[in-house]
DNA sequence: GCCAACGTTGGC
DNA sequence: GCCAACGTTGGC
């Protein structure tokens, strides 16, 4: 099992929407790097809901990879803003994952206080300039950030 | 609003 | 294959 940092802005999509839901396809991702982490991913791989693009950021919850391989249908779609016209359905370019909702963490751990934790060979979300809005957490790191973000357990 | 850190595109 | 121009992400 492996564990993963995915990002999404909260105007946009946050965890309250994925507690609402329950679930959600994490479509509309249109970089071949973080493309090619969600191919890597299994089903029962913890991830952790990274509030991005907010005040302030940080990680806020945990989801769990419950479907993989799927085709992103945005692709497909002319009216959303995620449309490729140069992938066919024959060989669609992008695909995705589905994620269930675990759970909410009473306080966010904001990237001022992972950058107090972890370095960026630990935790690369640290790194100044990161773009990347899917992100290995290597085992170790992943252990300490659960502690750090419930201390009870 | 600024800018760092990329990724993508297209001319050559 | 190189590289300049441009676009995007996302922290600050």
């Amino acid at each position: 099992m492996a564990y993963w940092l995915m990002k999404s802005e909260p105007d946009v999509y946050g965890i309250s929407h994925l507690e609402r839901e329950g679930n959600t396809l994490w479509d509309g991702i249109r970089n071949y790097q973080a493309r090619n982490f969600m191919r890597s991913m299994a089903i029962g791989d913890q991830a952790f809901f990274y509030h991005s693009n907010t005040k302030p950021p940080g990680i806020i919850g945990l989801m769990e990879v419950i479907e993989t391989g799927l085709i992103d249908p945005s692709q497909f779609d002319p009216a959303s803003k995620y449309f490729d016209a140069a992938s066919t359905p024959e060989a669609p370019r992008w695909d995705c994952v589905r994620l269930a909702y675990r759970r909410t963490y009473p306080q966010l751990l904001s990237l001022e206080e992972l950058r107090s934790s972890f370095d960026e060979q630990e935790l690369p979300v640290v790194r100044r300039g990161n773009r990347l809005s899917i992100l290995p957490v290597p085992e170790a790191t992943a252990l300490r950030l659960l502690k750090l973000l419930d201390p009870s357990r």
